[in-house]
DNA sequence: AACCTAGCCAACCGCATGCTC
DNA sequence: TGAGCATGCGGTTGGCTAGGT
């Protein structure tokens, strides 16, 4: 029985490439009548087709809007940013790349950003043992007076642990286009997962509370003048890290203003999302 | 020229979720 | 409340192609 009504299945459906001509009385239909019922579809445009067949083909590939070719370095960040703060959730991903569909992200994932990754995390290991591998030369022929002060852990393994640590932790910071606190102290985006942000002043000191729904929320007093607070402070090391993945020098990091509080990287700028 | 291999990418498949009755 | 159906998502597959031998 089974077999038979997946042999029905196969004489009604094709499978595999879709013709030109496939693809245009799709994009006809859709484009005169809407996709409505994914099921009834293929039967209202005269394609031997399943519904979901026609669904991945309008979505992935001529639904108006996307964007072909190569990704770009903005893109792929934001890729990598997103898959260390959300993992392999495709299409949350592609809501922040607009024109890019789930797929492409994904299999641009698997052929080329993986490894990327993987030689960053290396870096990180290698950069991990060296740190330890100094940090131990160093211990033989200083004193224990160094050992024993809490404070002098620069160039340590804890630090180094940290540094890993910390990049695995990160704030949830993108790169985008300039904006200053003002212009997104308030901005909500469309997707409910996505921050919001709340504004507080007391006295000579704000607080911007931003809450990212299910997973941190992170509080920052900023007060004039000061840089060594929660996620203010986190967005500088941030930034500090991006410029070492980039080979840049940390002095490109420019702080404006308390006002407005944009970093400029040369070719980046930041943002909270 | 023929074969092999690796990478890329479109498409498929199975599962999860949400909706309707 | 649960069955049935539609849709969406992520993992996987398989075909095509370019480059190497």
């Amino acid at each position: 029985m089974r077999c038979k009504s997946l042999e029905t299945t196969k004489a009604k459906h094709n499978k595999g490439l879709w013709s030109p001509e496939e693809d245009e009385k799709l994009r006809n239909y859709i484009m005169n009548h809407g996709h409505g019922s994914w099921s009834s579809l293929p039967i209202n445009a005269g394609l031997k087709r399943n519904g979901k067949s026609c669904r991945l083909r309008w979505i992935n590939y001529l639904r108006p809007g996307l964007k072909r070719g190569t990704f770009t370095i903005q893109e792929e960040e934001t890729i990598l940013t997103l898959h260390g703060m959300l993992g392999n959730k495709w299409s949350q991903i592609a809501q922040h790349l607009p024109g890019r569909t789930d797929n492409e992200i994904k299999n641009y994932w698997h052929s080329y950003l993986k490894k990327r990754t993987v030689e960053i995390v290396n870096f990180e290991d290698k950069k991990r043992t060296d740190t330890f591998l100094n940090n131990s030369t160093c211990e033989a022929v200083s004193s224990a007076s160094s050992l024993n002060s809490s404070e002098n852990t620069e160039g340590s393994l804890q630090d180094a642990d940290q540094l890993v640590a910390r990049r695995s932790n990160l704030p949830k910071v993108l790169f985008a286009d300039w904006l200053s606190l003002d212009q997104f102290q308030y901005q909500e985006f469309s997707n409910s997962s996505q921050l919001t942000y709340a504004k507080e002043t007391t006295g000579s000191n704000t607080t911007y509370q931003n809450s990212f729904p299910n997973e941190h929320s992170v509080q920052s007093n900023i007060s004039p003048g000061s840089l060594s607070n929660d996620s203010y402070g986190n967005m500088i090391s941030q930034a500090e890290l991006k410029c070492e993945d980039q080979n840049m020098d940390t002095e490109l990091l420019e702080f404006i203003s308390e006002d407005n509080m944009c970093f400029d990287f040369g070719m980046n700028n930041l943002m909270f999302i």
